[in-house]
DNA sequence: GTTTTATATTAAAACGTTTCGATAATTAAT
DNA sequence: ATTAATTATCGAAACGTTTTAATATAAAAC
């Protein structure tokens, strides 16, 4: 619990050597490295953070926004790309800062403190955030990346799932397992990815000609919300009413997909025997629900790793113009498609 | 963007003066107050973090260690402390660091990287947490507390939960509803809320007299693991091995209340007409289950806010002897046993 | 055996605050 | 009108690093 000074000492150095030591740089003579670094072990040496900061002018801090909702309501979606992101944290020496901002959103008095008192040098938006954040953000060059998010008519650096491929091999499972009416139930399309999921849906039924675009109409159900379980309930209420049931139903995502099973269960309509069900993120729930949920794989904890990457190349230097990557997801059979694997 | 000598220069006072202001310490005078804060607003200026830190000899983070497979899996509980305690953070000037550790956790190697570089002030340990860690904090003399458990044999600065009359109010409850036979199901007593859970549930069935101690051990099942909700399947087949089923069942947390549900479908026994349930914790799920779960709800935020508290009391001055808060819950009648509210 | 180049070490300045002690100016007390 | 107490301001040191530029030594090149 000593300074860079006593460590000097102790070895017999200048503080300037030790300094070296510490970060690798420069030259320095193999047996007065070993000196230091014994020196630093005996005394429990701790560089300070704070002194560390202050010489080199940054922060060492990340910020990670998400709306309030997201982390607040059923969602654990957000909470594992954070996690992803902390993972990826410790092998530098950064900290990544968890908040939250609410739905309205002003940035002349919502701020998140970090960013009002400039306390990081990057930050994560997970998941769909103000778009008024995003554009304090550009204006004030503050480096961030978006996180299975994007903002129509911008391009910003981002992380995103490939919900279209996602979608289109769920589709695809439903299809090969014999379905043929095949409804969607789906939240608001400001999601981006619940748009692209629905692209996903739509023209894997196109290509493989089970239905036509008049009956994909009426076996689409999207209420312009957030995705909650309600939709579910909601959703497949209305698709029950097509004349013909469906006999499987793609929902956007297993919040949704929660919602579903439940109303379908109320009206004793089995799963997967009179209507399959997939659902899209594979959040913990889906491995315990009644049935087990199908559902499309979002490797959350990677997401969050590469946002972290992406992130400080974005620190690093601006990239320009911006990159989307995107990260591949995988189909997990289970009993609420009859196929479990 | 500048420093505090801008601002000193602008205003035509010291930087002494100007960080009186900024702290609000000592005497200025209201007239050049004013023109410091002036000067402050024109320039836009931000207080450097780092060398506030470094001269005052703070960190100004505090950490928040959990479970990595608390944190993981199913369970909203413990994301909803952090909320609680990022919200009280957010009117002092600190930083909550969150972090995970593992189940089997040695202190040489697998300690939190803010407290190898001795990076926070004070750390929050919630749930249960490896006990060489709380060891580890207690010699170091770093401040901490635990939220939401204990450990046995150990006396140290805590808010728990009032586990014991919460789980009364919901027994209570039960059997002012009728019910006569009420079974508990439960996971590892390691975990004192869990046993203090037990105990609210069996000193209120002996007040009431409905069951004798033998009865009450045959209605009641414990295993020793994490709770989940494979525990409740388990636990409600076993109960329903008595030659008189239960009417009522008393889960030691809500998540396990979703296995007994999800058995319960399985054998197609109503709920609650047969059998009524009741959780504990509220969940976000415990509202969507179906039926909607009846259950002691845990003011989680509150427990953040609080561990918030007492964690800069002890980092201000630690507290001897240590102190145990505790703070109180409140039934929430739904569906699940008949009486919603 | 010089000159060049590469390796090794350091002194000193800089990073941007807080705080202590000294001093000055004002007000209150005698 | 002094003295004492209070209010107001400031210079300078301290906090613990990194980094630049200078210097010293060793190795390589000629």
């Amino acid at each position: 619990m000593g300074t860079i000074r006593d460590i000097a000492k102790k070895a017999g150095v200048s503080i300037s050597t030790v300094s070296l030591v510490l970060n690798n740089k420069g030259y320095v003579k193999p047996e007065t490295r070993q000196k230091i670094i014994n020196a630093i072990q005996e005394l429990n040496y701790k560089p300070s953070r704070s002194a560390r900061k202050l010489a080199t002018r940054t922060n060492g801090n990340i910020g990670f926004i998400i709306w309030e909702s997201h982390f607040y309501e059923v969602e654990m979606f957000y909470s594992q790309v954070f996690l992803g992101m902390e993972y990826a944290a410790r092998r530098s020496d950064s900290y990544i800062l968890l908040t939250t901002v609410k739905e309205e959103f002003d940035p002349k008095t919502d701020l998140p403190r970090f960013l009002k008192y400039n306390d990081v040098d990057g930050v994560a938006l997970a998941g769909r955030v103000p778009h008024e954040l995003a554009l304090y953000l550009e204006n004030e060059r503050i480096p961030f990346v978006l996180v299975d998010y994007n903002i129509p008519g911008k391009k910003y650096n981002s992380v995103q799932i490939d919900n279209y491929n996602g979608a289109n091999s769920a589709v695809q499972h439903l299809i090969e397992s014999g379905r043929r009416r095949i409804g969607f139930v789906g939240g608001t399309f400001f999601h981006s990815s619940i748009k692209e999921r629905y692209r996903g849906f739509k023209e894997c039924i196109e290509h493989y000609q089970i239905m036509d675009a008049d009956q994909i109409a009426r076996y689409t159900f999207v209420e312009d919300t957030e995705t909650s379980p309600a939709i579910g309930e909601k959703g497949i209420s209305s698709l029950l009413k097509n004349d013909q049931k469906p006999d499987a139903v793609f929902c956007c995502n297993d919040t949704t997909a929660m919602g579903v099973i439940k109303e379908l269960h109320k009206r004793q309509i089995k799963i997967p025997d009179d209507i399959a069900v997939v659902g899209f993120d594979d959040i913990p729930n889906a491995a315990y629900s009644a049935p087990r949920l199908t559902t499309v794989k979002v490797p959350k904890l990677v997401l969050g790793k590469e946002a972290f990457n992406l992130l400080n190349e974005v620190i690093e230097n601006p990239l320009e113009p911006p990159q989307t990557r995107i990260i591949a997801t995988t189909l997990v059979k289970r009993e609420s498609t009859g196929v479990e694997e």
